[in-house]
DNA sequence: TCGTCGCTCCGCACACTGTACGGCGACCGC
DNA sequence: GCGGTCGCCGTACAGTGTGCGGAGCGACGA
């Protein structure tokens, strides 16, 4: 399957929109592609199952969507939307905006889990409009922060990366839990139990495993985030601010 | 599709072998189906293509595997069992076996760039042998170099996301180079032609898009990768050692 | 007012996917 | 030699992305 590498891309090709009212919109479609995905998961997806929810057949979405990618991509950009940084009072402080990045992205992954799937297939390079005045906006605040461009734009970097990977695990977890419906709680006792026997063979990780016996999952996760980011925070001070 | 979450994991299931000399295995099926990874991507990956190049039907691969996500999962770990942290001298050093780690696991990713997908999907909770003997090993150094476990566990918890995030976009990026068969310095090219429109409304960005006009593509992804790992490292020893 | 054009939407078709099922042939222990 | 078992495969089914040609409709020039 050959792939037009020439075509232009999504953000630069105009929507065509000549119809006084069509019953589609690229709009519309994104927002519900969006609810599908968040109500049954990457896998339900599908353009006959998005065409029929918005009452319409599968390949009339083709006239507002190039592709099943090409939605993906919108999809993707919308839901980077999502993210704001908030105008912070103080224009010294840098950490402010990058831990709010950071813990607003990874709510936005944790409520929409199927979005790392996507970026693993497509990456982070997607270049959005809402995901580039995010970036900019962020570039801003580290600048008059006292950073370089470059410096910058290596925090985002780290920051993103750090998150979209801490978070893969835990979306893959939500997402295991959502499709069967099972308690939390229930479900970790669950794997606890299968680990058990696993990890046998390996005496550190027994231990490990069996001091995290009682312990509430959510909080563990939220914890093990922060403490993570907060090395992070660090590791920045002292490296790349001056 | 039902999921049977009861059924009992790979691992746990002994492989069936009762023919002397079967026509296909476990093993081979993994390993081809590596190889076809390796050469034409994810998408490449069916089950009737990997039968074929096995000489085989594509249903005969059931016989050995019982899914095209167990399929996966063997194939994740027997990635994962191309990285090993070789031994060090220093008990005491826990910077050469992290770093060791991170560069390893980057380099394993970028020689399998269809990995960071697969593990969009499933997450990172796969725990096959391959990955829990090397947990283990890590941990021990961890451990002999001062570590609690608990601590020693969110080290290698960072570090692997934060591997994993950035190397998401850079595997994106060599597959989207191995799919067109272009040379990198030239798609780059391509690339900062189509992103100057699209950048020319945000200042910042503007800015930074033309400082990285003339570099060396894969020695600034190289340089970006150690700095962040080094600002990683430095925050761990500043929050988590002690 | 009447073609005619362009755009939106749709039904059909094609190649391809994962995998359930039943059969076939060859090897094993007896 | 023989029955049973196991590895392999052909067929089939539901479902996928999407190319193509046609139908209906709004707008617009003659």
């Amino acid at each position: 399957m050959p792939v037009d590498n020439q075509r232009a891309s999504v953000w630069s090709r105009p929507e065509k929109r000549r119809r006084e009212h069509p019953a589609l919109s690229r709009e519309q479609i994104v927002a519900e592609a969006i609810r599908l995905l968040d109500e049954q998961g990457l896998d339900a997806l599908s353009m006959r199952n998005l065409g029929t929810r918005l009452g319409a057949g599968a390949t009339s979405l083709y006239t507002h969507v190039a592709n099943k990618d090409e939605l993906l991509e919108l999809v993707v950009d919308e839901v980077y939307g999502e993210i704001t940084v908030a105008p912070s009072e103080d224009p010294a402080d840098w950490t402010g905006p990058a831990r709010q990045l950071a813990v607003d992205l990874r709510a936005t992954i944790l409520r929409h889990p199927w979005l790392v799937a996507v970026l693993g297939h497509a990456g982070l390079q997607h270049l959005g409009p809402n995901l580039m005045s995010l970036v900019e906006d962020i570039l801003t605040r580290f600048e008059r922060a006292g950073f370089t461009l470059r410096a910058g734009n290596q925090a985002i970097s780290m920051l993103s990366a750090y998150v979209v990977g801490i978070t893969t695990t835990e979306a893959a977890w939500l997402t295991m839990l959502a499709r069967g419906g099972h308690d939390e709680v229930e479900l970790v006792q669950q794997f606890l139990l299968a680990g058990r026997e696993a990890v046998r063979p390996y005496p550190r990780l027994r231990e490990l495993h069996e001091s995290y016996d009682q312990l509430a999952p959510a909080d563990t996760r939220e914890d093990s985030f922060t403490v993570g980011l907060d090395c992070l925070l660090d590791g920045m001070a002292t490296r790349l601010k001056t």
